[in-house]
DNA sequence: TTCCTCACCAAGACTGTCTAGGTTTAAAGA
DNA sequence: TCTTTAAACCTAGACAGTCTTGGTGAGGAA
């Protein structure tokens, strides 16, 4: 039973990855540690859709990864944003703040 | 380009459906036309996603169908929100503003 | 040496939506 | 009357994104 609902809306995480990315360059789990820290522990991502998202992003150019060395002394791939990663992150907001009002408004009708 | 994204936010139509039966029974096609109107067009809902979304509903106990005859008299499926469906709801949108209370404060963090 | 943890990676299951086909039946038009 | 159009329902299969589970290797600590 329980029946729980996943801790991510599907489609979501390749913008909150983008924007985790916003700022600094960060490697795979850091990336899953600061989107659940932005949320407050709302959203959890498991490293089962990070990597997979990781790899779809760099595959679209919209992130950069290079191999560096991570604050605890162990190997780490770094990932930083590309132009073509910001330009697609704003569509992404813009996507996403529409498809809400839309959903808003049913929730919200008479 | 390409690879539009969905019309919808997978995960979310049961709950719209649900919503859309708050008030007073409809039959699919009235639903998904329900959904759109309240959505000011923003949200469209493909037959091919409503008519499954709708078994799977029933299946759970959260609407209830009965055959009937629609506005331009062709016979039409009816579905109406059981007791256990309007807890539901309430349950979906509870979730849905708490996911979104977390994207959000990602989306709009530093 | 042994153990723990960080960090990465992969395979397969699962779930929900979409595309693309279809049937039946009532109304409208030729 | 006959044909066409449209309403309403239904289904199969493809597909994409997330989750579960299991793994590797390397650094640090005991």
């Amino acid at each position: 039973m329980a029946k729980e609902k996943p801790d991510l809306v599907y489609g979501t995480l390749d913008m909150l990855i983008l924007k985790a990315l916003q700022h600094d360059p960060r490697h795979g789990l850091a990336i899953a540690d600061r989107i659940q820290q932005m949320s407050e522990d709302i959203l959890r991502v498991e490293q089962g859709s990070l990597y997979p998202a990781l790899y779809r992003l760099e595959a679209q150019g919209w992130i950069k990864a290079e191999w560096g060395v991570s604050d605890n002394n162990r190997k780490a791939r770094y990932y930083k944003l590309t132009a073509a990663g910001r330009k697609q992150l704003a569509a992404e907001k813009e996507h996403w703040s529409r498809i809400t009002k839309g959903i808003d408004l049913v929730l919200s009708g008479a």
